[in-house]
DNA sequence: TTGGGTTTGTTGTCGGCGATAACAATTCAG
DNA sequence: CTGAATTGTTATCGCCGACAACAAACCCAA
């Protein structure tokens, strides 16, 4: 269904089942992120015995999950250790892409190896006809072995509860789509099990565990396209909120004075970081994000007004910036989407507003980056949240 | 030392003694919150078999921390289930709140019981002599028993790191204060720990632990004195971000053209709804909380002054809470401290403000509360931020 | 090439923990 | 007072990881 994974009962109270469940799912979780890791690395990684790792991994062998195989080069005296790869050909999930201006729909296996990937363009101002490209590159990219589900990015609000998705305004009117379900019905014997989620998070989620921000715990990833959101990590944790509405940061009004936004109200963060606002005071007639990268390059081969238009972007990102770290203290902020190339062109003016607007202690140590698996990142973390029930117990 | 809890080591292989900590930690946390419970409602609670429950609650019972006793009244069929209580008179722990205008010691046992308190009112501008009179009062109360630690809730930011406490300028200067460690160092054979945190986390984890946010994993407890925090929980753990000062929503900007603010920014959410400017705009020479008391109490009355002041503040504050519930959709949110009266006297600018800033699907479905655990959640929260360590490990 | 040192996989045994089942204890309904 | 219902208690069992001993495989030096 959606998102499901915490077991979090609140009384948690372990038996011996759930000991060798959570076992094998870190082993597996190691394997998946580091693609390969050797078993004397999984014994001091793990702090269990070479005993216990061995029965593990036979475990997740005879499962057809792994793979052991001799090392290439050992380079140290000792016997070599055997080497634990991801059955990444044989156990895969799709990741789809549900984004303002195309359909990407990828086949990815475990360990996060791409193995296959098709992409639409998707006309704006329509919302029918999302799920009929994906049902055909699913069927398309079927592959030999076992399909644990789909994990589906949307450009829009998630319910949690049961993964409704509710698409922004500008795809053409807010349309309330259940699109997990809609897929899980059309292929019904291919996906056990369809997650669905937000672009932004998923983003979060992907250079979490394989990104810029791998190995840590409090940052934000902020998404721009027409839209903004962000995905929040804190203490380890994806901020989903209550509803799963959480990270709508793009709402959050920081000019009280500002202009009317579609949500209702005016003065809304998006408003003034938007596509739609830089590249009219840009006076850019195109749209899109090639819109934006245009702009951007005019601005830096000199163009004033683009200059201008940046400038101004750039001064409320900082602002909207800086109040979200005073909030969360975050150690890291990822700028994607198409905010990537909007900060990397103000850089200087969000450091600026940063500086003068956020706490000294918690603006000191905030790096400021760009994500490290540049737009795969919604596919990659899609993938992993189709993946995360796989991984929290490998032998169900 | 600081908050330390979090056994989060990513690795996360449990073994055998873990097992048995986790299980003997989930039982003693149901007595400690339950205050008393019979072992039936354990078992079925916990998930274990009677048996376990039988072996568990023995261990803990030799270890002094519970009693089991004959249940009063039985009302069903069958033998009646023994009753489990924590030991409150003879496990406590030492809770410690420095507030804008007091400073607040209790010792309270084992399950929340309070057993002794004092107070001493707590000069504005004075920074020195914080340490003494905890001192003494610690030494005052010293009971029978075993005294687990002591947590202390401060109105400031504190570093998680090595609980340095960053106090706010208000309060004569900033000053950066181990607090912890000086206390500590002051009763080390009193004091097996020291753990510090902010007024307003710990008076979310009051209410989270037994108050309106009992259940409730997603909610803001806003806390206001002169300046305003907020203590965040999200997905059922607290927000403390990097380095600790997470939820410092006070210098959130949220008037770009507003007035300077003590941190250097102007327009933060705090020279919106702070102490001082609800008392400036209501004309009051005085100052403090029985000040903003008495302006609340005038407006009541009908004076019209204080009604404008609080109206103003009250239309700030749900501008700022409507951003926060936009950012986190929360479930809850609270307001203590003397947030508490200025928000029953606004409620309808909050509302209203709520209303036209935050997303229908955020806004429909958050509850807006005061405390239930009143002025004494700081105390209760720094007893139960200082009851975390035995919580997680029973018998170390 | 050979032997020592080193690191790791494998096997068998052991201790600990929770589940299960059978029995004893206690209460209520009639 | 008897039977039904519920729970505490005890003994046994299965499972899991730790541990120790041994075998395997590598490097290095003579």
């Amino acid at each position: 269904m959606t998102v499901s994974t915490n077991r979090n009962m609140r009384a948690g109270a372990p038996s011996q089942e759930e000991i060798r469940r959570q076992n094998l799912g870190a082993l597996l979780r190691f394997v998946h992120e580091r693609g390969q890791i050797s078993r004397a690395e999984l014994t001091s990684e793990l702090g269990l015995n070479r005993s216990t790792i061995g029965a593990l991994t036979a475990d997740l062998t005879e499962a057809g999950l792994v793979t052991e195989e001799a090392p290439r080069e050992t380079g140290r005296a000792g016997r070599p250790s055997l080497v634990v790869r991801a059955m990444s050909e044989s156990i895969y999930a799709y990741a789809v892409s549900v984004e303002v201006d195309q359909i990407r729909v990828a086949r990815i296996g475990l360990g996060g190896v791409l193995l296959d990937q098709r992409s639409i363009p998707r006309p704006r101002g329509s919302i029918a006809g999302t799920i009929d490209p994906i049902t055909t590159f699913i069927k398309q990219m079927a592959g030999e072995g076992r399909c644990v589900g789909a994990g589906i990015a949307v450009c829009g609000m998630v319910r949690r509860e049961d993964g409704m998705v509710h698409l922004s305004p500008y795809l053409g009117g807010a349309v309330d789509e259940p699109i997990a379900d809609s897929l899980r019905e059309r292929l019904p014997e291919l996906l056990p099990q369809v997650a669905v989620a937000n672009v932004a998070d998923l983003c979060a989620l992907a250079e979490h565990t394989r990104g810029v921000a791998a190995g840590c715990d409090n940052f934000i990833y902020m998404y721009g396209d027409v839209g903004v959101g962000a995905g929040i990590v804190a203490g380890g944790h994806r901020v989903t909120g209550h509803g799963g509405y959480g990270g709508e940061v793009g709402h959050m009004v920081v000019n009280p004075v500002g202009r009317p936004c579609g949500c209702g109200s005016k003065g809304c963060w998006e408003t003034e970081i938007g596509e739609h606002t830089l590249l009219k005071l840009a006076q850019s007639t195109d749209i899109g994000a090639q819109a934006v990268l245009a702009v951007v390059d005019r601005a830096s081969r000199g163009d004033h007004i683009a200059q201008a238009a940046v400038r101004q972007v750039g001064d409320w990102l900082g602002f909207g910036v800086a109040n979200l770290v005073n909030i969360f203290n975050p150690e890291l902020v990822i700028f994607g989407g198409t905010l990537r190339d909007v900060y990397l062109a103000s850089a200087a003016q969000v450091r600026s507003k940063l500086n003068s607007i956020a706490l000294a202690a918690t603006r000191e140590h905030v790096r400021l980056r760009t994500p490290a698996l540049g737009s795969d990142g919604a596919l990659i973390g899609a993938a992993e949240l189709a993946f995360q029930q796989l991984l929290n117990d490998p032998l169900a």
